[in-house]
DNA sequence: AATGAATGAGACTTCATTCAT
DNA sequence: TATGAATGAAGTCTCATTCAT
């Protein structure tokens, strides 16, 4: 891949998240997109072997864009509840300033495509390798303050509030202030702490 | 014009049901469907107007059978959290027990056909005129019990979690037995609780 | 064939007309039809093989009407040329005044129905074995005073101009008043008079 | 999107002039035009949006055609008779030449496509700027020799005839010689003059 | 390597006709 | 005999993908 063609693969992927934000999957032909890319439409399927994989690598980036956004240094003598209402604080603006990222994951999770992806991959593990600031948090110090509990109850109790009260963000049903924010971060402390 | 056979409408949702959870709604043909319902496909369009409206009637017809079932009685003395985690516990019971039924409506919500309803209507508004059980919790005394927040940030800490959960229930991730019900339940009580 | 079901047929045919020239042959379905003569689908297709052979009974009988319209008696000493602006007059006014049987004779001489029909059938043969009134006109005493020419081009002259003209008539672009209509008879004749 | 091959966009309109002609809009399925036309389906669409801009653009190059055709030189001290006669000459000979095109015309201009088109145009409007011949020679000095009278009565006079004897000519009824040629174009003459 | 015209499978929908009641 | 629900062939159009330039 010439640098130029690393140029032209990412046109093609901001445009597919635009499109696919807007339109759904299934509303978005190539050549739409290929318009929007400013490329050719034969170009794309230089970089994608077809639509499905366009998508499969466009949730890739999405995904890793996302658990870059939430590493972020954190005091070290703050207390667990002041660490995980910050995560949160941090997850939620940058979903909620990334609406078409936000989009495309739950139209992803929400299709054939995403089954058999594990839900908690999009919080709970890290950009190649590193682990993911909140997979710290959950497995550090911090657990002795949290309930004890399946995994899978305590995520779902962690970031569910936030996907379902962002949906109606995203469709533009509410506007969240920062003091909604931190009544939704609190609550999930209250959720899932001991 | 206006058909007879209740049956065979039936059977065609029912199809449907199935085959737009499985694939998804742009991956079910009309003709697919005719053939699991066993029917023609001309017949579909004597019951619905286009596949649009198709899906908005079983949209319609989920969503009851849930309210309904979600009706149950609750003995008077007890307590707003033994309420509201029996509430919980029907909830989640019942669409661990009709996965299709969930990821319908989780589709439904995800795309264009579901943006114009409020999301919360999932589970806030009871089948045509009655109160829904949680309509009628979180109105009722148990208020008092409650933390004094914003109406939208109430409900994605109280359904959020149910929802993130069974999407992986229902793609087969996790089985949820009682323990972790309960835990789930009792997390997002914790989560609401004044 | 009972009184009833002449009766039911004719409520068939007054049904076709109307939706044929309304909405033309191919937007006119046999449900719809059904519907505006308030039978049932099948029952149409006791009286009628299928829809072409609808659309040729239909035609027989627009055709018979007009040519009886036609036949009006006329005082023996009148002029040709008063005799055949006579005719024209009449013909003028039944087909404006029945816009349906124009439309539906307009669409059926330019489809596929009509090409094996010989076009002058139209005019120049009356109903069941009497000749009609321009037949007897064109071959009576009358035949001196035009020119002699093709019979062919003699019924272009004599009635092509009242085709074309209503065809504008019935979409609404003109309305005919009796000054213009003399003007076109009169037209005619001299363009066939010797 | 816009395509450059002239060649094919032609293709399409012939074989689509012929299907037309033949079997009427509506019993010419694209797939036999493509197939005419040897041409997929799809590129029909890269072409004309649908169906219906199919038969515009068709009517749009037939109707150029057409005009184009009667545009010719005339003496300049011939008779208003003699002009007169030898456009309608010309008008019948292209026509009798060209059934497709007569019979696409006669068909368009009795279908819902062409109500809202004047059905003078047919004759009166020049192609694309450029007056008609037939509408130069009734606005220029002949119009003194014309007798006085509405124009669409004028008009169904002059064009009347020749489309009504047409369409026997293109059903192959009738076989037009010069002699029968010249008979109707002086009957039309007649018909009009002073 | 890039382009975009061409392709044709397949989706949705209509509607003439049949047939069980 | 009348009914109208059921049928499925056939029509229009879309769009992922290919391939000649």
């Amino acid at each position: 891949m010439t640098p130029t063609s690393q140029q032209k693969r990412n046109d093609i992927l901001d445009a597919a998240l635009e499109l696919f934000a807007e339109h759904g999957f299934h509303n978005a032909p190539m050549a739409q997109l290929a318009k929007r890319a400013k490329v050719a439409v034969g170009s794309i399927y230089r970089y994608f072997k077809d639509k499905d994989e366009l998508i499969h690598a466009l949730h890739q980036e999405v995904d890793t864009a996302l658990q870059n956004a939430l590493v972020s240094e954190v005091a070290p003598a703050i207390s667990p509840q002041q660490h995980f209402v910050h995560l949160m604080i941090n997850l939620i603006h940058y979903l909620q300033e990334h609406p078409y990222e936000f989009k495309f994951l739950e139209q992803y999770y929400n299709s054939p495509f995403g089954i058999e992806i594990k839900r908690e991959k999009l919080l709970m593990s890290g950009p190649s390798g590193r682990q993911s600031a909140f997979e710290q948090f959950f497995s550090g110090p911090a657990k002795k303050s949290l309930k004890p509990m399946s995994a899978h109850v305590l995520y779902a109790l962690a970031f569910g509030p936030v996907t379902f009260l962002l949906r109606d963000v995203s469709s533009g049903l509410v506007k969240l202030d920062e003091p909604r924010i931190n009544e939704l971060a609190e609550g999930c402390w209250n959720a899932i702490k001991q």
